[in-house]
RNA sequence: UGGGCUGGCCGGGCGACCGCGUUCCCCUCACGGGGGGACCGAGGAAGGUCCGGGCUCCACAGGGCAGGGUGAUGGUUAACAGCCAUCCGGGGCAACCCGCGGGACAGUGCCACAGAAAACAGACCGCCUCUCCCCACGGGGAGCGGCAAGGGUGAAACGGUGGUGCAAGAGACCACCAGUGCGCCGGGCGACCGGCGCAGCUAGGUAAACCCCACCCGGAGCAAGAUCGAGCAGUGUGUGACCGAGGGCGGCCCGCCCGAGCGCACGGGUAGAUCGCUCGAGGGGGCCGGCAACGGCUCCCCUAGAUGGAUGGUCGCCCCGCCUCACGGCGGACAGAACCCGGCCUACAGGCCAGCCCAUUCG
RNA sequence: GGGGGUGUGGCGCAGCUGGUAGCGCGUCUCGUUCGCAUCGAGAAGGCCAGGGGUUCGAGUCCCCUCACCUCCA
């Protein structure tokens, strides 16, 4: 789990950053970032659908995007502005390995970041 | 050796590094927190939510009707629609398997098509005595009656087969068989089974149709419930205050109790924290009772408690399967706790153990 | 944690108290037209989600299972 204050909770704001920040895809996930609220810890969530798979596949998928995102926090928490980040899983994460799944979350954050 | 039936069990192991959650300990601190260490950390189905119980609340006198459930017998249990044993019916050569398996003389309903007739007896074709008429002497027709053997329909046609008998026939009578009711004897706790005798000769099916009978069932659910904290704003309208609204009460009624607010529309606010939360009808070993389900005694063990929700990643050795001469490569099911427990059902790679049956070969 | 519902030709739906499964659109063939659309005539297409049971007989009644939709807290 991450700690508290890096965490997305409510629904509010994982429909405001879906809705309104920056976004890139690949073929297993989609990623949005928010950067237009003021300064604030760096705050993530993730979406995995009932598509993605049963409960085993959904939570296994789950356990790696956040421990994957953990290594980025530090240069997400460098941007100015507050950056509110949310990864949704596409039904391809599923059968994808954990190198993949890095890879494609890598390629959309720096996209997404600059 | 081949085929089959039943029951039980496991469901990868060891280790290294980087991370996560609860609890405990230590250090630090600007009291918001930060850092380090130790223990423990998903299942046989945790699943579906089909039953049952514990627990919590509803300030729970009670009674009747309605409603729902169960349905062979005996046992087991906290309880059950589960389980065990037995009985009956059906299937299989057998081991064994399957069955919502009370009541159709309490009443009502239904049985399409076909068929004369579908539930209470009757008679379409038909068989027969007698009377009359016609006659081409083979027979034909009409009528009063008797009969239900034969015909065909159907899932099902009022016992079956053979005989006696008769004008023709018929349980009208006889023998055997099937079946019903009653009585007696024997076995069993019982469902029921076996035997003997008598009666009457014969009774359709359907209650997973309404229903009747016996037994059982108060409602809601851990988002139950308890405590702390934060926050807001009312307005309109209807109805009522001993001629009593509304509530306990869940479908209705009687009855008892509380009783001054309550219903509707629009508008406004909150959705934080702690407890409940894991030691329990708990698990394992041994002995005893019981055919068994299960129960008793004794010893040992403590084994998840998250709250957007903790188990992930990388690698080595071993194990199993597939491919390959080999080196080596690929793969290892179904599936994730959310108050707890007992069952049922469903999903599942592969493997292990035990007992039994049939066929065949040899002795 | 509770409750309700749906599953029938390729698609959307009927089928009431058990008795030979229908309708519209679509598909195919023929006709009409110079040709197409329209229109007219005809045809094919269904083990009623799956399994088991009750009954002489089940889409319908009963039980179990699967998938999906939906409501309340």
């Amino acid at each position: 789990m991450l700690p508290a204050h890096h965490r997305l909770v409510d629904s509010d704001a994982f429909r405001v950053t879906v809705r309104s920040g920056h976004r890139s895809g690949a073929q297993t996930l989609v990623v949005h970032l928010d950067r237009s609220e003021p300064d604030a810890p760096v705050r993530a969530g993730f979406v995995v659908s009932k598509a993605v798979g049963n409960a085993v596949v959904r939570n296994r998928v789950k356990r790696r995007l956040r421990h994957l995102t953990r290594e980025h926090l530090p240069s997400l928490q460098g941007l100015s502005g507050s950056a509110v980040l949310v990864v949704r899983a596409l039904p391809a994460s599923a059968t994808a390995s954990y190198a993949e799944l890095g890879a494609d979350l890598d390629r959309c954050l720096s996209r997404v970041m600059s």
